[in-house]
DNA sequence: CTGTTAGCGCGTTCAC
DNA sequence: GTGAACGCGCTAACAG
């Protein structure tokens, strides 16, 4: 096997040149394929040279040098503030799918603290998952300083920086009113942090359909937990294991109903005949699951997200709102209920 | 509010300079608070009016830049394969944990395909989750080049790299034990697919451990799955509904353990009593649930994890192997059995 | 048509 | 406290 002039240090784009007997210039124009005007350029034998020469070295061109020149950097930052959130595996998934072809490589940032890691570090584009009030400020300094910005955010306005909006409020409402069709014993199921995917919003969706239909709110019927897993499922165990239990159960993120469903597996509870629950977000895992999760949200979302993200990251386009509107799916976890089936 | 100069530009240590009617060495030094061999160098009332001009302009270094010059990125970066599995949360927790103070940025590569990423970015250390056997080279070449490496591989020489060793193998085979001592049926929960956090030595040594104690291996008492907390849950199920059930169930990973712990429950069976469920990986939320997960694994992985990977990012130090010794956690889900309590 | 020269764009750092 | 070189890859303008 040949040593392949391993020195211990990384080769740079000099030593290609060298070793070939050529210039940096011929180097640098036979391995990024391009030229001024679109002429061939580079012989055929040079060419061979120059790549037998960096194969030989193992050359790989220095993104952070490149990135100085033309300002590009190849790469896609997603700033995700709940990493173990399905949701946020989602937009890495599509992400991922879209950028590899064009080469770019999407690096995430777990930390929430985006705004201290963008002001040195370059990206194409960002996208951020949450934006809290004190950040709102930094959002259009970013922009101001040419940070390709893509925010998630249903109350922010567009400002330098894209915002994707997938308007929560009326879909819950949807939900809600879809087991209001078949019940009158309905609980919600939330955590009890405001921001991060699930706002507000989707909380006063309930309240605000259970008053328009003319039912008292019930404080117990209320299931607050800690943002986890587990919590939900615990919320959830208790609100199926009081005397007079809700018949159904509307959970403001899909994974909550998911433990939803769980928990009243375990307490022997068929549901989507003695409980129907009924999540928020779309998620596929919702989806999969058996029985299937009736939820609300939008279309397409991740794909859709995805594209505009790399669309910003290399063309050059003006800041938008992206709206995505929610569909209601019915599915197993919550049917349809007319007159003859409904749980009152 | 002022405009603070804004040009929609990002702006340069140039511009500091000038507003500030220095030189840019000047402004390097007074915002790196460096100087030569430790002698003052700069006065206060120039310190100042470096500051107050990089203020006005919303000054922050460009990392690529400095990245060219000094070699360092102040960025480790996690090559992660399993973003869902929490062991990766766990990783990226602890990581950031300890990056913080340092000044170091993690970011987080979602995509198994660190080879070529590797090649072209740059960070002060890389941590990588899993090698396939035709990536092997590549960590030379990389390390050659100059990339500093920590690698998880239980079965890699250290080559330029870190090896990270937390070999399963004794521990799962004192798992295994832990069960035969009380238990005649027992039963393994493992993925099918090999690769990835739990590779095949976990399951040889529940064949092992049974050939030890002249135990026949059924092949109705292995459930495989997919890899998925679903697909766990599904082949739970079907073990512990069989006419002469395992009373015990060796679960190749924790998260297998803990949905096999939920197929239990909901099929009305007492774990820790009616059966025994035993994990791998000695993860935290094992330890959080109820009833708590016994479990085998490594004590303390990943903050010492972290600990090495910053410590390779910041000083120079030589690569090496790192052995984490796996320990025996006996909790509610496999208690202690004596020949009183033993379940045959 | 083929290849080179020279200088850019950053922040850092050495010698004055 | 500064001027200027440095490290990297890219590319406009030029020479053969």
């Amino acid at each position: 096997m040949a040593k392949a002039g391993s020195t211990g240090v990384r080769p740079t784009i000099r030593m290609v040149a060298e070793l070939a007997g050529v210039s940096t210039a011929t180097v640098s124009y036979v391995l990024s394929g391009r030229r001024g005007d679109g002429g061939p350029g580079v012989s055929d034998p040079t060419a061979e040279k120059v790549k037998a020469a960096a194969e030989r070295l193992g050359y790989r061109p220095n993104q952070a040098a490149r990135a100085i020149r033309t300002g590009r950097t190849n790469t896609v930052i997603l700033s995700l503030t709940m990493l173990s959130d399905p949701w946020s595996l989602s937009v890495i998934e599509a992400v991922q799918k879209a950028a590899g072809p064009l080469g770019i490589t999407p690096m995430i940032l777990g930390d929430a603290d985006w705004v201290k890691v963008l002001g040195t570090q370059n990206a194409d584009a960002v996208f951020v998952d949450a934006v809290r009030e004190d950040q709102r400020d930094d959002l259009r300094k970013l922009a101001e300083r040419g940070t390709t910005l893509v925010v998630f955010d249903e109350t922010l306005d567009p400002d330098g920086f894209d915002v994707v909006r997938s308007i929560a409020g009326p879909g819950c409402r949807m939900a809600v009113e879809h087991l209001l069709h078949g019940h009158a014993r309905l609980a919600c199921l939330t955590p009890a942090t405001v921001g991060g995917t699930s706002g507000g919003s989707r909380y006063r969706a309930y309240s605000g359909a259970l008053a328009t239909a003319g039912i008292t709110e019930r404080e117990d019927y209320v299931g607050l937990f800690d943002g986890t897993t587990a919590g939900a499922y615990a919320a959830a165990t208790r609100l199926l294991s009081m005397p007079d239990r809700p018949t159904a159960i509307y959970a403001t993120t899909d994974y909550a109903a998911v433990s939803a469903i769980n928990a009243a597996q375990r307490l022997g509870l068929e549901v989507g005949a003695d409980v129907d629950i009924i999540g928020v977000g779309n998620t596929v895992e919702g989806e999969r699951m058996s029985p299937s999760l009736s939820t609300v949200g939008p279309v397409d979302f991740f794909d859709k997200l995805a594209r505009r993200l790399l669309k910003r990251a290399t063309d050059h386009v003006d800041p938008a709102v992206l709206d995505f509107p929610w569909h209601l799916f019915v599915r197993e976890s919550a049917p349809h209920r007319s007159a003859a089936t409904r749980l009152y």
